[in-house]
DNA sequence: AAGTCGGGGCC
DNA sequence: GGCCCAGACTT
């Protein structure tokens, strides 16, 4: 039997979760803001909501409008999106903000959103349904997982997408789900997000349980397949903490574009290799090789997609008087932890443990919570 | 089709 | 520890 499109949307006026993107329930019938809708979908790609949430308010806070944010300079956007990942899409983020604005305005249909640097098929679909109501079905991991529940589809993914994506457009058949395109793939999120869950789906509070294939068949859990992975390999890195204890700051450098991290601010440091770096390795990529520099007891690991990495830290003083290079930025010890991505911030901590901070204070990501 | 891009939460 | 998440981009 069909799944009932006008049923998710009853089960999703009920259930649905109030979340800061979507128009507040006193707000009326405002039109959504595409500006915001398309902010919330970028931040949401491969990023828990809940991680996204106090983000996405203070990123607004920051860049109120489409036009405020095609004004700032790309640091600007990269340093209010340390600590969420994929920094790529910070970026993309801002160049498409720029190309918009003086276009005047987001297209309105799939392909033109498409077109846009940072907006895949998913997000042009979710945007165009959501801001703009078009006839179109988002397809995420959320999505893909009902639909292979569903309709008990036991090819693994990702080989299995067109076929999942293809059953999720066939829902549009319906009238009630064309009626509210923007609702019906939030309805699919929100089902995916708190009944139709990775682990223990919640299988009796489902407004599908009925028609449901692999509920009938007690395999919900077990779908979707997925395809073998790899293991990661383990990597290794070493970075140099200099402090100038005149000014109290740190040294930060920014990272080249395109590899790991790109753009972000960070702590000087060799490139990250299969094998660990020996002192005298290390040493030949500090900012000022000759300095006493002191291995700090201690490393930081921090998982990355693809790869665990281990990184050492050592600490130097800047001699008074010493000549500092064009490109060098200081910031002090709290003004950088707020601005790097994880894995330094989590080598100022192991400094703040080790007493090689050139300040008492303690670093922090200002608004993290 | 496969690799490269973060980070946090959960088990 | 591994797995998961409102994916995009490159080759």
């Amino acid at each position: 039997m069909t799944p009932s499109a006008a049923a998710l949307l009853r089960w999703y006026d009920r259930h649905r979760r109030d979340l800061p993107w979507r128009i507040p329930p006193g707000q009326g019938a405002g039109a959504p803001d595409p500006y915001r809708i398309w902010l919330s979908e970028v931040m949401l790609q491969q990023t828990t909501a809940a991680a996204v949430a106090p983000r996405f308010r203070r990123f607004l806070e920051r860049f109120p409008s489409l036009e405020a944010l095609a004004a700032a300079p790309e640091s600007a956007v990269l340093e209010e999106w340390a600590g969420l990942g994929y920094y790529a899409r910070a970026r993309n983020l801002h160049a498409c903000a720029r190309r918009v604005a003086a276009a005047g305005g987001f297209p309105r249909d799939p392909a033109g959103l498409r077109a846009l640097p940072g907006i895949g098929a998913y997000t042009a679909a979710a945007v165009a349904a959501i801001a703009f109501g078009a006839p179109v079905v988002p397809v995420d991991a959320n999505v893909e997982r009902v639909m292979a529940r569903l309709f008990a589809v036991a090819a693994p993914l990702p080989g299995a997408r067109p076929r999942l994506a293809a059953l999720a457009q066939g829902l549009l058949a319906q009238a009630a789900a064309r009626a509210r395109p923007g609702d019906f793939a939030q309805a699919l999120f929100d089902l995916g997000a708190t009944v139709c869950t990775p682990r223990r789906p919640a299988c009796g509070a489902c407004p599908w349980r009925e028609g449901c294939a692999a509920a009938a068949r007690g395999e919900a859990e077990a779908l979707p397949r997925r395809a073998e992975r790899r293991a990661r390999p383990h990597r290794h890195g070493a970075h140099f903490l200099l402090g100038d204890p005149a000014s109290g700051r740190i040294l930060l450098r920014r990272r080249p574009p395109g590899g790991p991290l790109g753009g972000m601010l960070e702590l000087p440091g060799t490139p990250w290799r299969d094998a660990p770096w020996s002192r005298d390795e290390a040493l030949a990529h500090a900012p000022l090789p000759g300095l006493p520099w002191r291995l700090l007891p201690g490393s930081v690991r921090h998982g990355f997609t693809h790869f665990t990495l281990e990184l050492a830290l050592y600490a130097a003083t800047l001699p008074a008087g010493a000549g500092t290079e064009a490109g060098w930025d200081w910031r002090s010890p709290a003004a950088a932890a707020a601005v790097v991505p994880t894995a330094m911030r989590r080598l100022l901590a192991l400094a703040a443990r080790g007493a090689a901070l050139p300040s008492q204070a303690a670093p922090q990501r200002p608004d993290a919570a």
